[in-house]
Parts: structure tokens; sequence; C-alpha cells
DNA sequence: TTCAATTATATCGTGTGCGATACATTTTAT
DNA sequence: ATAAAATGTATCGCACACGATATAATTGAA
């Protein structure tokens, strides 16, 4: 038995795992907003520079045009975003938000602090996980 | 604009993010074998042990039965494994290999190296990537 | 012992992710 | 100037994830 082909000794598990339930504990938070994470990052996004074209999401997000197309179009049926023909590229269409979406950034204010509070009651380490952004970052750099 | 709501701070984004790309990472080695990541996280749980029941895979993958039991089809349906009945309890089934499924482990045997490989190759320091996991051990216990 | 609670698995619906492909617009090389 | 390449977005199909729910088998408590 090859000790690589075993499931405690993969890093990709790890993260892989680390990733869903760290998506879960935002879950309950999230549902309050009526919003998925996918969408809340698509939100962190026009909150912190409105008016955006759907490739600056993708490069953001690192995610394909057909991930993030159907995502929008979700986001439009809730009211939370409209889109708009660009102006000087007419292939672009703009991203921007509507009043719903701009308010809702409000409520979305508390949840990082809910999510360490969460956290804290189950006994994460946050400052040992706090310590591996650098180590992910590097890690994405590579690979993107 | 709250700092902790910008997309860089969150660490959140950063595991999903990296887990996505580790598993494109796997995506070309997997073709190969013509499975999915999810299928050959089950492929090494039987590698491991053969013989188990479904509840056995939906723990150590710490995934939901309604994941897992269309997983399991589309294996049964590739030939990679076959469902028996359980004998002591009739509400179980048995998840085993089929000579196809046992045979497919000599393939992926070279798919952890091929693996490291490719991380060197794009200058990923494997070293620091790999004191991450027991962080990533903690989390995961502390959250599921 | 018997019936309510629990357990093991399955089904349904929604929302991602992503490969493959399509289509229109812009850029670039000649 | 114009055809070929590149870019921006959309569509289709498939495979997860997961909440909600269903069903059958087993366990356990009165």
């Amino acid at each position: 038995m090859h000790k690589e082909l075993k499931l405690d000794n993969q890093l990709c598990f790890r993260l892989y795992t680390a990733s869903r339930l760290v998506t879960q504990a935002y879950r309950p938070l999230l549902e309050k907003l009526n919003i998925t994470y996918p969408q809340y990052l698509v939100m962190m996004i026009l909150w912190e520079n409105d008016n955006v074209c759907i490739s600056t999401i993708t490069d953001r997000l690192m995610l394909e045009t057909n991930t993030v197309t159907p995502l929008l179009k979700r986001m439009e049926d809730l009211g939370l975003i409209k889109r708009k023909p660009g102006k000087e590229d007419a292939r672009q269409k703009i991203i921007s938000l509507t009043a719903k979406g701009k308010n809702l950034q409000k409520k979305a204010a508390e949840i990082p602090s809910c999510l360490v509070s969460e956290m804290s009651k189950k006994h994460v380490n946050l400052k040992e996980l706090g310590s591996i952004a650098p180590i992910l970052d590097n890690l994405i750099k590579a690979l993107k």
C-alpha cells in the first residue's frame, strides 16, 4: 500500500474539507441575508468597488465566466445587482449594485465578527489559523 | 468600509480558492483514470479498506448521504464498485471494489508523485505547504 | 412487547464549478 | 484597410454539495 494514496496523507483533501466546513460555518449567517457564499464574494467585490465588468469579477474570484454568468443572473433575479451594457466596449456588461444590494452591506457588516465568535466558541485557534494566510497566498499565486 | 468585508482579508476565500486550484491541478491526472476528484477520494478509502458501508464513506469524507449516494451510483455505472446488501443490518449497503476498481490503483500509484512534480514546476513551496496540515486538521476537528 | 425514536440510505430541488462551445466585438498583423 | 486572432460574455451538459424530505430497518424505553 502506497502511503501517499492514503486519504489522511492528502493535503488536498484537507483543503477541500476545510473549505467546505468554513463555508458551512458561513451558511447560517448568510441565510439571514438570503445569499450564498459565492454570492457573498461577489457582493464584497461590489461593495468595495461598484460598477465593474464581469471579467473583473472572474479575475478576482478566479472563476470562469460559465460559473459567474449564471451566478450574476441569480443575483439579478434577487434584485441585488443590475447589468448595463459597457459604453467603451460593447462586449462588456457593467455590473452595479441596486439600492437593495447597497443596503445589504449594513447587515453584512456583522458577519465577520459573528464568524470569529462562532469559531472561538468551537475552539478554533484563530491565531494559528491566521498564520496560514500567506502560505495559501503563495500556493494560489503559484497555481493560478 | 469595513476592512473585514474586503475579499483579500477573507481566510475562507483563500481556502475556497486554494481548494479549487489544487483540485484543478489533480484534474488532468485523474482524467487519465476517467474519474473525478471526489471519486478519487472514495477510491482511496476503498483501496485502503474494501467492503465498507456507505456511512463509513460519508463519515470519512465528511459528506452527506445526498452527495455520496449519487457519487457511488456514477462509480457503479463506471464499473469501479459494486453494492451489496449488508448481511447483519439490512439497512446497510456494502460498497466493494470490482476488478476494474482494484486495477485502477496501479495507475493511481503515480498520481501523488506526478502532482508533487507539477507543483514543484510551478514553484510551489512544498515544505511550507506541508506545515499547514496540522493547522487544517485542528480547524477540521473544531468545525466538524 | 410494542410503538416511538433512531439509523442507514435514497430522492428531489437548487446552486455552484467547469469543460466545451458559440457568438459578437475589438485588436492586431499585414 | 481587412482578415485573422484575441477578448468578453453567454449557453449547454455533467458532476458535485447540501437542505429538505422520504422510506425501510433497527433499537430502545415504558
